[in-house]
DNA sequence: CCATGCTAGATTATCGATAATCGATTGCTA
DNA sequence: TAGCAATCGATTATCGATAATCTAGCATGG
């Protein structure tokens, strides 16, 4: 309730290069990515404008932003609500990931080797965390899959691929896997081989360990 | 310059039960498609508040919806602006079209009747607009791509085709086309060859059809 | 007891006005 | 005349207040 949000400018009125809106939106992103704001959250614009001190408008202007991205949705006088992605629709999202995923690491194959370096560190960070801390495996192997699919060139790929906020997804499926008691090795060891074709450049080979990636993935939602 | 526009909800303040700021959205997407807004139009808020006899405020809102699905830019204190594709990107967004599809129609194969009999009419109106209404074939080609997507049961691939406006950039894709002098009719019988190979529950025919349409677009794209 | 209508409180939608910022122009100086 | 700063008009960003609408709870009548 308090103050914990962005400072409302106090003094200096230039030298911030962004504007309230945008901070606002922000900020309401990460709440949502880290679980402040669970799906079904109302977002009510004066408790908002109150917290962040500010009037309605640039909180609506953030929202409005939010909605078009698809990460809320809004109802004509009911309000604003964090957007939940129902099983089926997660499943639908991994779908597309996996579709987009595959033809990615076909273009990123003849890739610079500054990618596979980067390819590597987040695999090691990878294998490093997994059996301890779930929360900082996810963060790595969302990167290692952005990575890749950077690596692929094509820049709407990625937009796309933002768009669908894999990061935040990441975090509900991992935490499925890991409550059914999966272990993340097989998954370490999956993205092993995976690295090792695309030094290798064998693109059917690192195309069907891509495949068998996301398969393992929608065996933990098949597993309701 | 005159109210063209939407109504300003002259009398009866109930009975329509869509908000400004939604038709005001719509208006604006509507004027973007049918060319009235080319690309690097400035959208000045007061200005289109004048038209619509609305406040600044709903077209803020509008706006800031359409920024967030990508259909317009805004910087900051400089106003927001249709953005328009360049090449590049419009080639990656093809690219993710054509992966995207390619999935999808295997997804579909296994389709109803009644998808096979929408993707019938569909290309009845291709191929008899193909040599007199580019126009109106680039309509019935839209359909029959969307209809396909759809048909793939996949509603988040049927989201992010909609998100990339190929109703918009297809107008742009044929036009470049036909000011080169390209023919559609092998695009007709491609198509046409593609449904063959889709009714005859031919998973690779279809695929391998589907590639050969977008490396067809493709290379519009390419000869500059 | 149920259905219907009404009121109060909460919340969103819109307004009109003001502040901040930008781009171009003008006028001054050397 | 080139450079530079002050200024002006245009435009966006934000504000505070008001109108419209929703929900829940209560009252009323059958």
């Amino acid at each position: 309730m308090a103050k914990t949000a962005l400072k409302p400018v106090p003094k200096e009125p230039a030298l911030d290069r962004t504007c309230m809106r945008d901070r606002i939106r922000e900020m309401l992103v990460a709440r949502i990515l880290d679980g402040k704001y669970p799906a079904g959250t109302q977002l009510k614009e004066l408790a908002l404008a109150r917290e962040f001190n500010v009037s309605q408008a640039p909180i609506r202007e953030a929202l409005r932003e939010l909605e078009g991205s698809g990460l809320v949705t809004s109802e004509r006088y009911r309000g604003t609500r964090v957007r939940g992605a129902d099983v089926d629709e997660m499943r639908e999202s991994y779908e597309l990931r996996a579709t987009l995923e595959v033809r990615a690491v076909e273009l990123a194959i003849p890739c610079a080797p500054e990618v596979i370096v980067d390819l590597e560190q987040f695999h090691r960070d990878m294998a490093d965390a997994a059996a301890r801390d779930s929360e900082r495996y996810i963060d790595a192997a969302v990167r290692f899959h952005r990575r890749l699919t950077e690596a692929s060139g094509n820049r709407v790929f990625v937009t796309v691929w933002d768009s669908l906020h894999f990061d935040i997804r990441g975090r509900i499926v991992l935490r499925r896997m890991v409550a059914r008691g999966s272990s993340l090795a097989p998954q370490v060891k999956m993205h092993r081989e995976l690295l090792d074709r695309i030094r290798a450049k064998d693109v059917p080979g690192a195309q069907q360990m891509m495949r068998k990636v996301f398969a393992r993935v929608d065996d933990a939602f098949r597993r309701h």
